[in-house]
DNA sequence: AAAATTAACGAAATCGTTTTCGTAAAAATC
DNA sequence: GATTTTTACGAAAACGATTTCGTTAATTTT
């Protein structure tokens, strides 16, 4: 197949062994024969065997993602992929492989377990559940585990996360300069974190104004359907908030949907933010103010936290990533 | 670390290559020692070093897949996520792994040489385009290759597609029911086969009816800015046809968004029909009459191309997926 | 200039499998 | 029962790198 260390050993009647120090930089070599090896490598075109390197080193250079798909949430539909396209940017400019697993509902399987099969050196979780029965096992794993949108206390664990707290101070700043009071918020599953952070700032917010109140609150679990549902609780009700704060795209959009197909006028009647800005948010009538998250850099900085880890820089990091909010059609000025 | 084959032969005091053959259903070792020897596996939770088989067998269990992202399309707004999702799935089933490389504009760099490097086993290419430099290495590569939406002829290629010739006309075939004479075509650039198709298929069935008319066509990229700049041509031009059929959602959704914004009635003024049936097709106000594609599907039978491929089954082929033409709001009856 | 230190290189082990080949025992054939 | 064929297993090479260790040569120190 492809040219090989001793082909170029043979070829220069040295030992592999010596080809190998003189191509990685390693001391042992002389200065003359090292530039001959160099120059000797490049002319038979010398690529090293990923393969073998990994073997021989025992370190496979590979990073395990993991997609959680709850509730059967595709990937289409949120911006995971953004995060994935993230890492492998990153990775792979480090030289390193990431191995996707996409985990639905019926996978019943050991993410540490396939992490020690596949012998990957890092993992990171995209939408891990706070409820999840394997959080213990993450959370004594020796190798390092980037967790995106769920923090976890230990060693070897990096916490990624948009700033959802100041994401969602930032849309009820909004929100009040447009004259809105009366606001309304569209929560999703409690083993999601994101929205536990979101609903609580939306309550801390509104209590320091007096202007919290429980029934404005309803419970959504980020999908299409929840959306829905939802938007007829709304519907149902008498003395309506004049805004709802979803929290993802996905609901705020369906709730939308559902507005308008009753005859209520977004955002003349009611008024409508969400969170993530998915591209629909741009297409939708009216278009959907929402608050931004950063998946690509969401993505990077978990690999960076992994690649880190590996070179021993750090064992344990949090990091915030800001948010924007993107203001569209879907808030009316009362 | 783990437990290897060889903790298994001592304990057994066998030779590691029986165990080997033992565990791997080969020929050589008697009923009895096969049993026992497979019952000390899966006591010691032995599960083989990947690595160490791959350097083993000279086979890398890697597919390699990139997507070419020409003009910076990103994969948030096309669904080649979905077909990546499609790919991951069967190649996992099948203990391979997927090697994704992302290839944008600013990317100078070989493909093969990149699979030649990694040593992938075979590759899948989406989005690759019909003036891309490579493409004659391609013909002549020597592992599998598929190529979604582009055809290839050439040993060990195969092609998987969209029948988007059949989708145009189902779309064609509904304008007309909706009583639709005058309708526009947003083509995508030339490199760009499926465009290319797509267009074919508007042309002959419009020509058949002798209704073919080259200023109705209009030349776009896939992007959202060409969406909105031919949409503004689209709106210079006196006589406009009734309906328009974009080559992909983005531009028939930002031409819609243009359209609105100046004024222009959707579906009452002007009806409007996409291809992919993206997420954000669903949102659009009014919603996005639209052929779909099976993404998941695409990557299915591309990783199943590969599969069959290196089992040594086919070496060439051709598959079309059907679409299906999803009825919204986006066209109105004459 | 002799002794001690450092540097350069080769030989060989290692990583964890698979696979080929040789030998001895078991089974089948006549 | 002798000969051939088949089967069962171990030994060892292979896959393509890295790394440790030992030896000799070159350099530095005193």
């Amino acid at each position: 197949m492809g040219v090989k260390l001793t082909d170029i050993a043979k070829k220069l009647d040295v030992s592999p062994g010596t080809v190998s120090k003189a191509l990685n930089d390693k001391s042992g070599v002389g200065k003359e024969l090292r530039k001959k090896i160099k120059r000797e490598a490049k002319k038979l075109g010398y690529k090293p065997n990923p393969i073998a390197q990994r073997l021989s080193t025992n370190k496979s250079r590979t990073i395990g993602v993991f997609m959680l798909n709850r509730d059967n949430i595709r990937l289409k539909e949120n911006f995971g992929i953004e995060i994935v396209d993230g890492i492998t940017e990153l990775a792979n400019h480090a030289q390193y492989d990431i191995l996707l697993f996409t985990i639905t509902n019926d996978d019943q399987c050991s993410y540490l377990e396939l992490c020690k099969e596949r012998k990957v050196e890092g993992a990171i979780f995209i939408s891990l559940c706070s409820d999840d029965p394997q959080l213990e096992d993450i959370k004594k794993s020796e190798f390092p585990i980037a967790v995106i949108d769920l923090k976890l206390k230990g060693k070897n664990l990096g916490y990624i996360t948009s700033d959802n707290y100041s994401g969602i101070q930032r849309a009820l700043d909004y929100l009040f300069e447009m004259g809105h009071r009366k606001i309304g918020f569209i929560k999703s599953c409690a083993g999601a974190e994101v929205s536990q952070i979101r609903f609580n700032a939306y309550r801390d917010y509104l209590q320091t104004e007096d202007l919290y109140q429980k029934d404005y609150v309803w419970q959504g679990d980020f999908s299409k359907e929840s959306g829905q549902q939802v938007a007829e609780e709304i519907l149902g009700k008498t003395n309506k908030p004049t805004a709802i704060i979803a929290a993802n795209d996905l609901m705020a959009l369906e709730a939308m949907n559902t507005f308008k197909q009753s005859g209520v006028k977004v955002p003349q009647d009611i008024s409508i933010i969400g969170f993530d800005d998915i591209l629909a948010a741009r297409y939708s009538d009216p278009s959907l103010t929402t608050v931004a998250q950063d998946g690509i850099g969401l993505g990077k900085e978990a690999a960076q936290f992994i690649l880190n880890s590996l070179r021993g820089q750090e064992t344990t990091s949090e990091k915030l990533l800001t948010t924007k909010l993107i203001i569209r059609d879907s808030v009316a000025r009362l």
